[in-house]
DNA sequence: GTCTGCGCTTTTTTT
DNA sequence: AAGCGCAGAC
């Protein structure tokens, strides 16, 4: 009898997908059939009879958990009961845990504060702690949470997290740790959680006698894809889940460790088979993604302990990857808008074609470019849509409207309003959350601010009094929306963004989900009111590498690999610093299925966030090595051999045509 | 206390 | 370059 679930498969896949209970570790370089293997695995699984509510999935993206879920749907008899499973991000999955038993943890009501919200509250912290004065100025309040977070995610004390990657802090090592002492505390007193705390409260619900058996006896089969991703605690947290190791499978591979920074190592890849005492390991190399030729090169590149020497199924086929110089990054720009052009005059859909950087701003040239030029392309990673000033402001008014105790979110509010500065904006939000009546707060508010601060409040009382989310957010933006407007000079420019958010939030079952989704993975939302491309449109993919790791395109383009871009220069200073950025190299390789394109810039600017800042000379990449540019076809731009018609490339040209003087005007 | 303008610092990747 | 915090003017 044909066997659906495994028919695809070749012998290395098939062994991983039938393997037992025993605890399992799949090796898995990049292309080689990890999502389809692991996704059979759970098929498998449940066509054998186990039940679907027995399965967790834990992945590090929500894009990664529903094309897991998807795709175990395609391949079981019975495709409806897939649902039922437990697939979802680490995060995502410890938020309903500790909702469903928050009153274990004391807590009344389940906050998660995202990344803004912490720096606000530190911000709060910092004014009540009187550590505002001129003399010292501490580092600012994002630093700070990126020194906590670094410090509870790998179990090392912030004294230590800023001697090895923060030493311009060291100085003020006693006032942060002040600080962040406060910040715990504060977040402990008022229920409130980051985002490493949905992790801690897991692992402490596991950690509990009685909690953590029910916890452990609610799923048999725990599977975890980009185990070269977890950090200490998400390690403590899957041992708990299965401490002898039964039912557990691992996928991963070394060689695309990217998150070192968030306290994640391929170590704990590497030695789960010791850990365990033993585990089956199942290595794939047969890569079913790219040509050969794009492999020659990536196997090149690949660093790492597990030699996972890919081997092409596809053979060899398609052009050599390509290197190209280019005089700058706005000449790096146009080469990749011709080349994506001129591929989808051949034929190539726009969405069979991506560009690839290290971080958000090495694509601002390229946007610019795109729009000159009228191609549709959607950019993932880099600052969402969530994430701005105008959307919070939005998103806090929906929070004091369900919680009238979150005062972050009054704070938040409250300064967007005319006469209120931080200040009355502390106090008043202090008041907020003692619940006194809100005519006594608008009188005790500055005049000026009193009769716009009259009208938000009765509309947040009015949101507050409603469950139907589309009237909550009715009156949420009427309250917002006037302060905005005032707040911002450019506010015609932000107005689509509150909207869409508002039309997003007031389409749902539930506002206070939403909310905790949207804080939890902004990703998830932000596709549905993007306003620029719909997104079944053709459109070319723009992408940090991080935020392309596990998907693929035909072609692949890779801005900057220059020296102090790729490897970025902040990571040169350390030795895994600087491996992370080989890893990331690797991971933008191998993306690729046809045809890969490398791009290295001879002049950048010096402050990659700005367009038009001073430029420097820059050399390749140092990871384009004599053998990597082996495995290469090399081409110079024509705006390396014709630089002064290459634009803006710091140098000054001779000038062929007289302009006037305009002086005697201002004689 | 709030607003405005100036100088200093920072400078990546994400749940 | 830009965003943030600080100082001085309302």
């Amino acid at each position: 009898m044909l066997d659906t679930v495994t028919a695809d498969l070749d012998d290395a896949q098939r062994e991983a997908v039938d393997h037992d209970a025993g605890p399992l570790v799949i090796a898995a370089g990049a292309g080689t059939g990890k999502t389809r293997t692991l996704t059979a695995r759970v098929a498998r699984l449940i066509d054998s009879g186990v039940a679907p509510e027995e399965i967790l999935l834990l992945t590090f993206t929500r894009r990664a958990a529903a094309a897991m879920t998807s795709r175990a749907a395609a391949l079981c008899a019975n495709p409806a009961v897939t649902q039922r499973m437990w697939s979802g991000t680490f995060h995502a999955v410890a938020h309903r845990i500790v909702a469903e038993y928050s009153q274990h943890l004391g807590l009344e009501d389940v906050t998660v504060l995202d990344p803004g919200d912490v720096t606000d509250l530190l911000d709060l912290l910092r004014e009540e702690h009187g550590l505002t004065g001129t003399q010292q100025r501490l580092p600012t309040s994002q630093t700070l949470a990126d020194i906590c977070s670094r410090a509870v995610n790998t179990g090392v004390p912030t004294r230590k997290v800023m001697a090895d990657q923060f030493p311009w802090c060291l100085e003020h090592a006693d006032r942060i740790n002040e600080l962040l002492k406060a910040y715990v505390t504060r977040k402990r007193d008022r229920g409130l959680l980051d985002f490493d705390d949905l992790l801690i409260y897991w692992r402490a619900l596991l950690a509990d006698p009685l909690v953590g058996d029910r916890l452990r006896a609610r799923w048999n089969w725990v599977l975890v894809d980009e185990y070269q991703d977890v950090n200490q605690i998400q390690v403590d947290i899957v041992r708990l889940l299965r401490p002898d190791g039964s039912g557990l499978t691992v996928v991963g591979d070394d060689a695309q460790a990217v998150y070192g920074f968030r306290g994640a190592t391929a170590e704990h890849l590497l030695r789960l088979h010791e850990d365990l005492g033993g585990s089956t390991l199942v290595r794939l190399t047969r890569n079913f993604r790219s040509s050969q030729q794009i492999l020659d090169l990536a196997n090149v590149v690949r660093p790492g302990e597990l030699r996972l020497d890919l081997v092409a199924d596809r053979g060899p086929c398609g052009p050599l990857p390509v290197h190209v110089q280019c005089a700058n990054a706005d000449d790096e720009a146009r080469q990749v808008a011709d080349a994506v052009l001129a591929a989808h005059q051949d034929g190539m859909d726009l969405r069979d074609q991506a560009v690839l950087f290290r971080t958000g701003t090495h694509s601002n040239q390229l946007e610019i470019e795109l729009r000159v030029r009228g191609v549709p392309f959607h950019k993932y990673g880099g600052i969402g849509y969530l994430e701005t000033a105008h959307v919070r402001d939005l998103i806090a008014a929906f929070r004091v409207s369900l919680n009238p105790i979150d005062e972050i979110s009054w704070y938040r509010l409250l300064t967007r309003h005319r006469a209120l500065g931080k200040v009355s904006a502390r106090v008043l939000a202090a008041r907020l959350v003692e619940g006194t009546d809100h005519g006594d707060i608008v009188a005790e508010a500055p005049p000026k601010a009193r009769t716009a601060l009259a009208n938000t409040l009765d509309l947040i009382r009015a949101a507050a009094a409603t469950r139907i989310p589309a009237v909550q957010v009715e009156a949420c933006l009427k309250a917002v929306e006037p302060l905005l407007r005032q707040h911002y000079v450019d506010w015609p420019r932000r107005a689509a963004d509150v909207d869409g958010v508002a039309r997003a939030a007031a389409g749902q079952r539930d506002l206070r989900s939403f909310i905790a989704e949207a804080t939890i993975d902004p990703t998830s939302v932000s596709g549905d009111w993007a306003k620029k491309p719909h997104l079944d449109e053709d459109h070319l993919t723009l992408s940090t590498i991080h935020a392309a790791k596990g998907l693929e395109w035909r072609s692949v383009h890779l801005l900057r690999a220059s020296d102090g871009a790729l490897p970025s220069d902040m990571a040169l200073s350390t030795a895994e610093g600087l491996a992370e950025e080989q890893r990331l190299f690797y991971v933008a390789t191998t993306r690729a299925r046809d045809r890969l394109t490398i791009y290295s810039p001879m002049r950048l600017p010096v402050h990659p966030t700005s367009l038009h800042s001073r430029h420097v000379l820059a050399k390749p990449s140092r990871f384009l090595t004599d053998k990597v540019l082996k495995a290469m076809e090399s081409t110079l731009s024509p705006g390396v051999q014709a630089p002064a018609s290459a634009g803006a490339s710091g140098g000054s040209v001779a000038p062929t045509v007289a302009v006037p003087d305009l002086g005697e005007l201002f004689g």
